[in-house]
RNA sequence: GGGUCUAUAGCGCAGCCAGGUAGCGCACCGGACUCUUAAUCCGGCUGUCGAGGGUCCGAAUCCCUCUAGACCCGCCA
């Protein structure tokens, strides 16, 4: 044991050099070739995706750079699940959508008629939101994967060796259903449904499955099949792997190197690697697992609940920069989220610009190593080569909650006077728009009843009456501090019901240059409001 | 039944994954801002790092055991 020395330091420091690292050192080990390493991510499109789907297309990217970063050619292919059926309607999607549940996502219309069909419209989002953060990916997806046949040879090796794999599932996770079925869903020719579906029997010549469509319970829901006997060609016809043997397929089909995995999959990718290895002869890909998010009470996220948070939505709020921070930051561990980890997030890429151009000092190699690394990979590897002006989010926040009216106009003025910034600049206008939206957003003091009694009243009435005349008061702090006295109203009470008034909260900035620049005769007017 | 994560100041959390003097925010205490409010600024206090063991010159950090909570998968409905 000893301590880190600069020599020790695995690329550029972070836990993503570390994992590339690794994926090097074992295919190298494996004897494999290195000219093109892909790498690769499974995009659900039955559900809207959220910020963790995001996360692992974001950070099998990460390893993508790393790789490069080391040296090889790499690739990230982003693989749109979307042969899956529907198993229930979304919140906020139509009841029209009933009719097609447990249909393949990608053969279901579009209930908003901007895409090819739903799963693309799912699909879409997620790949806008890789487009926003500026992830570069190689687009594919099941149904054109199977369609093409790109699949057939190992969907025929999985098939006739469909009784080992069974046994096998049953062994390592414990589910029987694989020693009774093959882990194969056709498509039903007649009504298009997957689930329902159940092939019994593989006629591994003609390279067929043989198939019946009855009755099946998806969920809580039971779905109703048709009757229908067919036959599928796993080469030409629509249908698709069982979870626990697809990915083996597909990684040895597409020769993927590197896949990350949420847990809530741990088990079908422990079975996929067996499959892969054992079955298909291609040892499985490095992997990498990692935590789901959950909202702030340590509850998953999910649709029903309506915490779920899409990189559309948070970039309403927060610099593209933010998420990657978010999702390079580290991996392991369980995560809390919300938006309200905004602020931070904006205020720490900040910090780290600092660290990377020297401006804060960092004595512990491996630690200043790590804090640049990660500035580097949230910038994609490509780091600006001067460092921005920088505005604290939350100062930011505040100076928005109070203007609300050309917005973008007075808090430059204000950070101008403040002195933090010393020009205008439209880096920082997209910032107040951003912090803008979050005040907007956030802004949870609620606009109470205030109780006002007679004195108060009088009071109010007499600054209304100052503020709202021609000649303005000099000193406004001093107005107020002297009426609320002589009205015999306790100063601390007079200021906590205007800053009720005025911003809705309990307190503020200071009371008199706050309201000059609000404007006294609105000031006026809105106490006025009150009386 | 199987697995994973979490536990650090009164509260909320970072630091752990590559060991090197225990940190941040809020709260609290003191001071400044010519005038008992608020805000702001400056300074300060706050810890058996869940418990026990191990490795190490050195452990919040790595390893093992335990406790508590959360989550995931499977089984069942």
């Amino acid at each position: 044991m000893r301590k880190m020395s600069e020599a020790d330091i695995i690329g550029k420091g972070t836990w993503i050099d570390k994992l590339a690292h690794e994926l090097l050192e074992r295919e190298k080990s494996l004897g494999r070739n290195l000219d093109l390493i892909k790498v690769e991510s499974g995009l659900g499109a039955s559900g809207v995706p959220h910020i963790g789907s995001l996360g692992d297309a974001v950070r099998a990217y990460g390893v993508k750079l790393a790789l490069e970063n080391f040296g090889y050619k790499s690739e990230l292919i982003a693989y749109s699940d979307d042969l899956d059926g529907l198993r229930k309607i979304p919140e906020g999607f139509p009841d029209s959508l009933e009719e097609h549940i447990a249909k393949p996502v990608s053969l279901i219309p579009d209930p908003f008629g901007c895409h090819d069909s739903y799963g693309m419209h799912m699909s879409s989002i997620l790949l806008d939101g890789l487009d926003k953060v500026g992830i570069k990916y190689e687009f594919r997806r099941a149904k054109d994967t199977y369609q093409q046949g790109l699949l057939k040879d190992q969907i025929h090796t999985i098939l006739q060796n469909s009784a080992k794999i069974g046994d096998q599932i049953s062994e390592m996770v414990g589910q029987e259903k694989f020693q009774k079925f093959l882990p194969y869903f056709p498509v039903c020719a007649n009504c298009n449904r997957l689930y329902t579906a159940e092939a019994s029997e593989y006629l591994g010549d003609e390279r067929k499955v043989l198939y019946k469509c009855h009755d099946a319970e998806i969920g809580s829901n039971m779905i109703k099949g048709c009757g229908h006997e067919g036959e599928a060609d796993i080469a030409k016809d629509l249908g698709k792997l069982a979870w626990k043997v697809e990915f083996a397929a597909r990684w040895a089909a597409f020769d993927i190197r590197f896949e990350a995995y949420g847990k809530d999959i741990m088990d079908s990718v422990k079975v996929n690697d067996w499959v892969a290895d054992e079955i298909l002869n291609y040892p499985h890909p490095h992997h990498v697992k990692y935590e789901m998010f959950l909202d702030k009470g340590g509850k998953k996220i999910s649709k029903s609940l309506g915490n779920v948070i899409t990189a559309q939505k948070w970039l309403e709020f927060g610099s593209p920069k933010s998420i990657l921070l978010l999702l390079y930051k580290r991996i392991t561990g369980a995560r809390e989220l919300g938006f309200e980890d905004i602020p931070s997030l904006m205020n720490e890429y900040n910090e780290l610009e600092d660290i990377y151009f020297g401006r804060i000092k960092v004595d512990n190699q491996a630690k200043l190593s790590k804090s640049k690394g990660l500035f580097e990979y949230v910038n994609l590897l490509n780091p600006p080569k001067e460092s921005s002006t920088h505005v604290n989010y939350r100062l930011l926040i505040e100076l928005s909650k109070i203007f609300k009216e050309d917005r973008g106009q007075r808090v430059m003025k204000k950070l101008l006077d403040y002195g933090v910034i010393k020009n205008p600049q439209p880096e920082i206008e997209k910032l107040i728009e951003l912090a803008g939206n979050y005040s907007d957003e956030f802004d949870d003091s609620e606009k109470a009843e205030i109780d006002l009694d007679d004195s108060s009243k009088k009071a109010l009435n007499e600054l209304s009456t100052a503020l709202g005349a021609d000649e303005e008061p000099e000193d406004i702090q001093n107005t107020i501090y002297q009426i609320a006295k002589s009205n015999d109203v306790q100063p601390k009470d007079f200021f906590r019901i205007l800053y009720q008034i005025i911003l809705g909260t309990s307190r503020g900035p200071k009371i008199g240059p706050f309201i000059s620049d609000i404007g006294t005769k609105k000031v006026a007017k809105t106490i006025s409001e009150y009386l």
